[in-house]
DNA sequence: CGTCAAACTAAGCGATTGCTTAGAAATAAA
DNA sequence: TTTATTTCTAAGCAATCGCTTAGTTTGACG
């Protein structure tokens, strides 16, 4: 009947995925993205609609990606151990050559806020969620703790997890471990 | 000789300081300074030269701002204590009625990274180092602890600070106290 | 008072933003 | 091959960006 697509809408989003998570979401123009994704204006609307859209995959592309770690925790069996493993893990898949990126989720909560379109808050949020509660069921590993005391270092956890996320992008190495290995040492 | 201009800097610097705080650097257009500073565009570029000059400025008064907490763990003479009191005046400091806005300097790493201008770039970071200072005094005052070990949990609680600055953005009152509380059970 | 330099208003500069659209090129099916 | 339908190119849309400038108003000084 008609022509096909020229370009893999994956494959794509992959490469704007990269670009939003060095640059931001306001930073990033549609401009540059053509560039980056290879395509021009008229494709990416008509297949993601809005930057908006092409972003909201972006988070799901993300998603996809880090799955690669948090799927280690996941399957992990040994409590706190596994989920000192994951922090140290984010360091890895969050560093590219010598960008320091952070985490895409932590970075688009801190720049949009409270002014982001609700189905991405909603995206964002239940990346959160989920991270808190792999951390919590490796908690639950541990038979010592309480129910209290898994909900309290759940939310200690995650709240570390911001830190990192954020510190990652101005501190050095050494400065890292150091935070790692206190942020475990009596829990 | 002249006409004397009919706003005072500092109190103009304050209404641009709110407003930067609220919505970040990028999303804060000239239009919108204007309007909060209740001064014309020239007016804004006579007396600070560029939304840069502005901005800087702001970080300046940022920084006096905090002062007030800041001043009170810099005159404690109580070590661990002041540094958690420090985290707990941070949360009153940082929200206003009911919009929480982190802490400046924090949003303003994580939205320009290293594309922020040089000078801005070392404000910033010069009130990290001077946060994290704050901490290693107050941690001299622990006798029982090493050099090494201050160190080492002044990395740790820098990174704890901006843990905290960001999910002070998202989490609620319950889950913040948790971090805090279990934050210093590691010291 | 009259003078004149500074502060002000408001219009507008070129560049860029996210997004649209007219028309050419391509290709699966008839 | 012809036809129908979609993809693609490239030009251009209104709106906004940071910033400038021409022209008016102001007020401290001689």
């Amino acid at each position: 009947m008609a022509r096909s697509k020229q370009y893999n809408e994956q494959e794509v989003i992959e490469k704007a995925t990269a670009l939003f998570w060095k640059n931001g979401y306001e930073t990033t123009s549609i401009r540059m993205l053509e560039k980056a994704m290879g395509i021009n204006q008229f494709s990416i609307y008509a297949s993601f609609g809005s930057k908006h859209g092409v972003f909201l995959e972006s988070i799901k592309c993300y998603k996809k990606r880090i799955q690669r770690i948090t799927d280690i925790l996941e399957n992990s069996n040994n409590g706190l151990v596994g989920i000192k493993q994951y922090f140290y893990d984010f360091l890895d898949f969050s560093k590219e050559s010598d960008v320091k990126k952070g985490c895409l989720v932590t970075n688009t909560v801190n720049e949009l806020g409270q002014s982001a379109e609700p189905e991405l808050m909603d995206e964002l949020m239940k990346f959160s969620s989920d991270v808190r509660l792999l951390f919590v069921n490796n908690l639950k590993q541990e038979e010592t703790k309480d129910e209290e005391t898994i909900e309290r270092q759940g939310n200690y956890l995650l709240t570390s997890m911001l830190g990192l996320s954020l510190a990652s992008k101005i501190l050095n190495e050494k400065q890292l471990e150091d935070f790692i290995e206190t942020t475990f040492l009596n829990l």
